[in-house]
DNA sequence: GGAACCAATTACCTCAAGGTAACTAATGGG
DNA sequence: CCCATTAGTTACCTTGAGGTAATTGGTTCC
């Protein structure tokens, strides 16, 4: 058995830079943020937290996670449908590196917004 | 002094999103990634190790993390110029969760792509 | 007999991120 | 005289991610 060639998101053609890009799509990290407590919401619910997704792009990133194998999707034959989604084992594993992420961007809003100003300032002059 | 409302990343005009954003640029985790250790390194240096990043949009990007205030850029007007990109504290502070994502993506890479595989075949059936 | 409900799908459009290629300034080296 | 070097800039183009709006289907509610 060899030993897998150890991927580099570096190289340019490692695939695992893929990984990375589905990971840090536009609408995932939120779609993870709201699973992450791995619970399955509906896509009605979930389209309702993750404020402006449009319908389409939901169902898209959706469609790419379970495709990637982040999440399930359980439709059951009901009436009105109902469409379970939920974050599979794997897809719990990306909540609290993603949570880190998110939690950056929140906490530090302040500081970059800060150095924005200084720096536009700076170059104005 | 009011309490800042709190940063959040679900709210639809919350700032924090295009902080997130930044952050998941396509190629700002990989310049994070080279500039993880803390020392300066030239224009020229990235651009070897970040594979396959074109000069306008390196400099583009480097532009951008320093107006955030994650980079310092200090030019050097030898012959040939030189310019010494290094992270700032706060620029430091990303580093962490953006080698938890990375890493997730190196070492998940075999697992998604399975997943992938399987996927297609049940969609193609 | 229409409206509401849910989870989409479809067709179409827009825009900005990113890519390509050529060019610049300043100077030392052959 | 011309080339190499470094760190870009400029003009131009492409592409694909994402947005908008309308539509579907089956059933119950009014």
């Amino acid at each position: 058995m060899p030993l897998e060639p150890a991927a580099n998101v570096l190289s340019q053609n490692c695939p695992s830079r893929t990984v990375l890009r589905h990971l840090t799509d536009r609408w995932t990290p939120l779609i993870v943020t709201v699973l992450a407590n791995g619970q399955p919401l509906r896509f009605k619910s979930i389209k309702e937290k993750v404020e402006g997704i449009s319908p389409k792009v939901l169902t898209e990133t959706l469609r790419s996670m379970e495709r990637d194998g982040l999440l399930t999707r359980t439709a059951t034959a009901s009436l009105p449908p109902r469409v379970d989604y939920q974050l599979t084992p794997l897809g719990l594993t990306t909540v609290e590196p993603i949570r880190a992420l998110r939690l950056w961007a929140e906490n530090h809003l302040e500081e970059v917004e800060a150095n924005r100003q200084r720096y536009d300032a700076l170059v104005a002059a």
